[in-house]
DNA sequence: GTCTATACTCAGATAGAC
DNA sequence: GTCTATCTGAGTATAGAC
């Protein structure tokens, strides 16, 4: 038999690198985690690592591309199982769960994203702000549903919209504790706010 | 004449270093600076340093106490302002917005702190959380009051609540642009949301 | 592909003159 | 108080054996 269907062996510890690579920097920030650092917990050496990549910075960038990649196809996955013709307020709700849950729970990928993104040479960062702006560009549209349909409140700018939201949700895993509340209870608590307020009647 | 009044000279260049620090740090990061460069931007020789502070660690603390209580102070006397008997609604839009436009217009002090603390050395951090766990305990005490007036939504999670609002605040640092949006209005955004939610009517 | 060994750079910190 | 000069350690990255 041929590898058909088998790992491209080489890549088994391409990957355990960038897995163990993207958890250190959610922890630690990306100057603080030393390569020797990623070498150890990916069960290698330090000079292995140039195997696989460049530098320490094509090695974050592709963390930072996996990372929201991830992200956007939960959202848009997540949005399209729900139909084109669903309500958009429904969809909204579709993609903030699944970016909540992405981002809290899945993996290392994403949350290492927001964490490590300020940090990152501007050359890197400029590039990846690219792949970032696709992802807004989808939920922007999803508002722009909901205000064409005349159903966004008239003072509502739908900017701001999308950025206190993603906003709220990023800034999760400063504070995220897996015992508390779940991804998806917070996602929730973030549509009520949209949906009608946190007050029992409007003041 | 004595020097009634004057800055106590010698702590000028401690200021100084202060400044040129905070505005590095916001800028890049905590380990990405170095004493050097803080020197370099401060005016003085990197050796300088180690007679106002006893290490990097030590200099970053200081700022991090400074951003906090700033954040804290201005939330605090906005609140006050509008004396004890207020809508307790509005008091958490002056907390919001005073902490908004400190955040984003006053100095670096806020941001660079926002910045910098995931990756500041455990210790420190746990530390400041002591800190920045008064200023929630503050808005805390304001989201009571309006339940207690039975006020809030049956479904709405006060400290989720909290929680949302000010990972909107805060991460508004990633995307506030000067030319853009004031930081009066992103906290009056962010009310629209908590008055009466997003649609024009509730879903 | 992965190892060992090491070159090179730059960080934080210190000592002592002024 | 601030300077110059320097120490020590750690980091990224490379070379070459296996």
């Amino acid at each position: 038999m041929a590898d058909g269907g088998a790992l491209p062996k080489a890549q088994i510890t391409r990957r355990l690198i960038l897995e163990a690579a993207a958890s250190l920097f959610r922890q630690k920030g990306y100057a603080e985690v030393s390569l020797r650092e990623i070498a150890q917990l990916a069960g290698v050496k330090t000079g292995s690592l140039y195997y696989h990549f460049e530098s320490k910075e094509s090695l974050v960038e592709e963390i930072l591309t996996l990372g929201t990649q991830g992200a956007f196809e939960a959202s848009r996955d997540a949005v399209a199982a729900l139909g084109a013709a669903a309500d958009p307020v429904d969809k909204l709700e579709a993609a903030f769960t699944a970016h909540a849950r992405f981002l809290l729970e899945k993996e290392d990928f994403a949350s290492a994203n927001l964490k490590i993104l300020p940090q990152v040479p501007p050359a890197i960062r400029e590039r990846h702000v690219r792949q970032d702006r696709e992802y807004a560009t989808f939920v922007a549209a999803i508002i722009d549903e909901i205000a064409d349909a005349g159903r966004l409140g008239p003072d509502v700018d739908r900017t701001l919209l999308r950025m206190l939201c993603f906003g709220a949700l990023n800034w999760s895993i400063s504070w995220f504790d897996p015992k508390g509340r779940s991804p998806s209870e917070i996602a929730a608590q973030l549509m009520i706010l949209i949906r009608r307020g946190a007050l029992a009647s409007p003041s």
